[in-house]
RNA sequence: CGGGGCGUGGCGCAGCCUGGUAAGCGCACCUGCUUUGGGAGCAGGGGGUCGGAGGUUCAAAUCCUCUCGCCCCGACCA
């Protein structure tokens, strides 16, 4: 075969190259004229729209409202809270100018809602009656980072941020974990991305947090990249924004924050955990395009008879299995076969004059390869039953992966050979400073992902102080 | 901000060192014919004042100065 122009660098090659070829050929996003930001096309946003309906399901049925807050933050707001200011003003982008005159206080562009939403909740929270307040909203974000990254890391991503106000320390906790395991089954069951739910150190937590909860996922180069986060903020922007309640025994009491949130990034995790030198391949759960339908013909005749008779099969489908027909004549097969790989869409079915002979169709399952005669007949169930087993089997692959390349280690040396060789996760005991953490991230750019829920509680050691260790950190290199 | 690289039809590049009279190649696009079960072939065709501004010269994509922008590698991060 002649060299294809718009050709994928294969993984073994390059990552990075390969990762943004995908995009490219998948045509999910492109380059801004603006440094740093993208552009995202019809089809990478159709599965933004997808993540969306899901959770936002999952927030709804939890009990969670959608509002809006906007974009533009006075920027005396952020300074209010300590921490928050040092971790998010160097990358805020401000509002100098407007309406032809200098601004009396500049406005920042939101880097997160925090501030302006605790302001108005000031205005909103006055008895134990208003809580919990559970609102979230799907906004875009802007950060001035320096290095950045196709939905990985993008001057303004999109996301949702939820911020909920509670009476108790317990409530707000209580919250913060049920969000926590709302992103791990979403990310597990749709997204088909094995997690590991946790808790950040302090030296990784938001900034502004009593403490933070994430998902970890491992991508196909062994690098590890944060999906979701969920912060229990304490009452730190209660008290940055003065914002109390009346409780049940009279008294003024502060209130308990949490925020949490999962971007565009997602799109990013999905196509690093899944997708092969082909391109794209996405989870039947979340991709917006079940199955592409490719009949073969030569003449309009053909074509009409074929359509006919991929109508009866067509319409037993479930309605969720969302289908595409591709019925351009100005293209050759080979050509709509190969747009099918690149686009991700789980399941190819074709059928052609010889199909049409023998009352069959032909399955192709995206993530396999595999090829499948059914009889036409049964050909509805058939395609349901793949389907679930493309999910089933893109999360066990995933899985498999992750859990050949986690690995223990006993001492800094043992660790940093290991990281070398092997790569991927490295789960050590960890005595708890911010020095060895620090220390391990300078000697091997591997930085504390999570402190896993379901690590076995470790009466070992910390790698690099020896000292005990409370319990075991997952390590890896990370995104 | 430190180090490297690059701006030439829509995209990817060559030409620049050694200025010289055709601005070229591949892909894409348009037209026609033949093709069509894994990115087709042939023929014809349209499209670029070479990032911008100055300068040197008989002559600048090419040399000089300034400027704008982008990409890659490091410190920050969902």
């Amino acid at each position: 075969m002649k060299e294809k122009k718009v050709r994928i660098t294969e993984r073994s090659e390059d990552f990075s190259r390969w990762y943004t070829d995908v995009i490219a050929a998948a045509k999910l996003a492109d380059h801004s004229p603006v440094k740093g930001c993208m552009v995202i096309r019809p089809e990478g946003y159709a599965i933004w729209e997808s993540i969306q309906g899901v959770l936002d399901g999952m927030f709804k049925a939890t009990g969670h409202k959608n509002a809006y807050f906007p974009l533009l933050i006075p920027e005396s707001f952020l300074k209010r809270e300590a921490e928050h200011v040092e971790g998010f003003a160097p990358e805020c982008a401000v509002v100098t100018r407007g309406g032809g005159e200098e601004l009396e206080e500049p406005l920042v562009i939101r880097p997160t809602s925090e501030t302006i939403i605790w302001h108005m909740y000031k205005k909103w929270i006055m008895s134990f009656r208003d809580l919990p307040l559970l609102i979230n909203q799907w906004c875009n974000v802007v950060r001035w980072e320096m290095r950045t990254r196709l939905f990985l890391r993008t001057t303004e991503f999109l996301w949702q941020e939820g911020h909920t106000a509670h009476a108790t320390f317990e409530d707000a906790e209580e919250e913060t974990l049920k969000i926590l395991e709302i992103y791990r089954t979403f990310a597990e069951d749709y997204l088909a991305i094995p997690v590991i739910s946790g808790r950040k150190s302090d030296r990784e937590k938001f900034a502004g947090a009593l403490h933070t909860y994430c998902i970890e996922a491992m991508m196909q180069d062994k690098r590890a990249l944060q999906a979701g986060t969920s912060h229990n903020l304490g009452t730190n922007f209660a008290r940055a924004f003065d914002v109390t309640f009346q409780d049940t025994d009279g008294k003024v009491k502060d209130v308990w924050a949490t925020s949490w949130g999962v971007s565009t990034r997602l799109i990013g995790a999905l196509i690093m955990t899944h997708s092969d030198d082909s391109g794209l391949v996405l989870p039947p759960n979340i991709a917006p395009v079940k199955m592409t339908v490719i009949p073969i013909f030569k003449t309009e005749d053909e074509k009409s008879k074929l359509m006919e008779y991929l109508d009866p099969v067509l319409k037993g489908l479930d309605p969720e299995i969302t289908y595409h027909v591709d019925v351009r004549d100005n293209v050759r097969v080979g050509w709509k076969f190969t747009d099918f790989e690149r686009s991700g869409v789980p399941l190819r079915l074709e059928a052609g004059p010889r199909d049409l002979k023998e009352k069959k169709v032909v399955l192709v399952r995206r993530d396999t390869g595999d090829k499948e005669f059914v009889p036409a007949s049964g050909a509805a169930s058939r395609i349901k039953e793949t389907l679930a087993d493309i999910q089933k089997s893109l999360f066990e692959r995933a899985l498999g992966l992750r859990e050949a390349n986690t690995h223990g280690a006993r001492t800094l040396d043992e660790f940093k050979d290991t990281l070398e060789e092997k790569g991927g996760f490295i789960l050590a005991g960890w005595c708890g400073s911010g020095e060895c953490e620090e220390r391990v991230k300078e000697e091997t750019k591997a930085t504390i992902r999570c402190l896993p829920f379901d690590a076995e509680q470790d009466e070992g050691e910390c790698l690099v102080c020896r000292e005990k260790s409370p319990q075991a950190a997952v390590f890896a290199k990370a995104y």
